[in-house]
DNA sequence: ATTTTATATTGCAATATTACGATAAAGCAA
DNA sequence: TTGCTTTATCGTAATATTGCAATATAAAAT
């Protein structure tokens, strides 16, 4: 056992966890923040500001990655991180529809 | 190793990652979902309506607790779980206020 | 008082995540 | 080429999460 039976979930319930997974560690939340307010982002810098080695910080952007938040251009030398503005707005959409729906009256 | 280093991050980062861990299982937003469009709520109820056993209904419905989006009272015979707007509205919030910081001038 | 019903807790096995050292790969500079 | 810098991948250990059977608790019904 251990395993999440998402199978058993529809598909909008197991995308919204996804999302949510991705934001579910403080690192990843710093990251984003961090390169969301950046014209561009080196990897490299992100290891001095979020403080986790730099295998580690490449893993949680893998993650951020895999749920198309990133865009990622070289410029110059270094690769250049963006956020996928599109997606962004489709994620903080996905929230805002979750939150917007609750009955006012309860006990 | 293996633990999150929280210590090394921000209140606020900390705090986003918390709620968002909560809705990173799609049984969790199942339960909201269902929760909030309920006059109340029988954890019964969502045994059957969810499909996984009642103990493991519990342990989420623990989990929720634990962030405060939970407040519940005795109605009847049976324990009935409410969304707590309040708090429900403070984490709309905290994912707007994250959502809305997006520099436009990328690559 | 006993049974029934609803929910919580415990204990444990399976799986997933987190972190980092070591190492690899890929581009640029000399 | 050789060396330097930056990022990715591998391997592995520590920790966390998921799920459920078994059991406990607590309130209501009989």
């Amino acid at each position: 056992m251990g395993a999440s039976k998402t199978h058993i979930f529809s598909p909008t319930h197991n995308e919204l966890a996804q999302i949510a997974k991705v934001m579910a560690h403080p690192a990843r939340v710093a990251i984003l923040e961090y390169i969301s307010k950046q014209d561009a982002c080196i990897c490299n810098d992100l290891v001095d500001v979020i403080g986790l080695a730099q295998p580690t910080i490449s893993q949680h952007l893998n993650e951020i990655k895999k749920i198309g938040l990133l865009k990622g251009t070289f410029e110059g030398k270094n690769l250049c991180y963006c956020i996928n503005q599109e997606r962004w707005e489709e994620l903080q959409q996905a929230f805002h529809t979750f939150f917007s729906n609750i009955n006012r009256n309860c006990c």
